[in-house]
DNA sequence: GTCACTGCAAAAGGTTTGCAACGGA
DNA sequence: TCCGTTGCAAACCTTTTGCAGTGAC
């Protein structure tokens, strides 16, 4: 089994991603409002991991509440992903729904997102040691980015 | 390379964990009061992962300021780890320092550590791939203990 | 005796909620 | 028009901080 070929890094272009979005609003029936269209163009600005405090400073002419609840919706349904920093804050990022996993440079922040799973064989193995039935993982992996290395 | 043999699960015993840490404290030059015995026992008494406020909640006699300092200091002394549960809250729960992963049980909680890590060839894997130089990464698993598969 | 630790109480900071007005479909 | 969405402001909750008193070594 050929790991690499499972694990292809996923890039978030702006207009892709924000296309992509809307599509997933209307097919939810949800509404396509200037203030969501706002926090979705101050989410692609961002370039490393962001709070949700962090989103709202970008955006001065939205509300406080529409902000974290739009924040909410789209982590929920994957658009964005939260990023756990080693020993650090928590940050989001655009991402897309789905299994993935990120690769987090500590020098500038940069995320690179991994579409499909590289430890399918170990949770396997890790099954067979351990009683449990393992239904899911969370794998980050924190280095350094070509540029910073 | 046996991957099984890399990851046995640790089992943290109250007595052996409450004794270690206070052993850390010594050598590390800080007291050992009785607020703090107080707290490493509350936090043994804890099958599941907690927040520092539940934590708090099992302390009456304690001030709020000594339960949050010592847990930060068990935190990044690694004498507690933090957990992140799938899409809920994360919590703390008892641990060892050095490199380990936890599988929690998404029914009951229960949480298990393994020392020793299991993805070193993966990350191999996935730093010819890209041009990070990896350092580090976080894994955790999800999954159903043997009770409550 | 010294100095790190404690605990109160207040401040800070982030997130959620109620509700009247608004505006997409 | 209808009903989901917005935004304000207040409430809420968790975590941090200042500082005088306390107690471990």
């Amino acid at each position: 089994m050929n790991e690499s070929a499972q694990s292809q890094p996923v890039a978030v272009r702006p207009d892709v991603w924000t296309a992509a979005v809307r599509r997933a609003w209307q097919s939810a029936g949800l509404r396509i409002t200037e203030p969501r269209e706002r926090v979705l163009a101050a989410i692609v600005r961002f370039r490393t991991p962001f709070s949700a405090e962090q989103l709202y400073a970008e955006l001065p002419e939205t509300g406080r509440a529409t902000v974290y609840r739009t924040l909410e919706q789209l982590h929920t349904t994957g658009w964005v992903a939260r990023i756990h920093a080693q020993g650090g804050e928590d940050g989001y990022v655009a991402s897309y729904p789905g299994h993935m996993h990120h690769l987090v440079c500590t020098n500038c922040g940069a995320v690179v997102i991994f579409e499909g799973c590289v430890v399918d064989a170990l949770v396997d193995e890790l099954a067979r040691q351990t009683s449990f039935a393992i239904e899911g993982h969370l794998l980050q992996l924190y280095g350094r980015c070509e540029r910073c290395r």
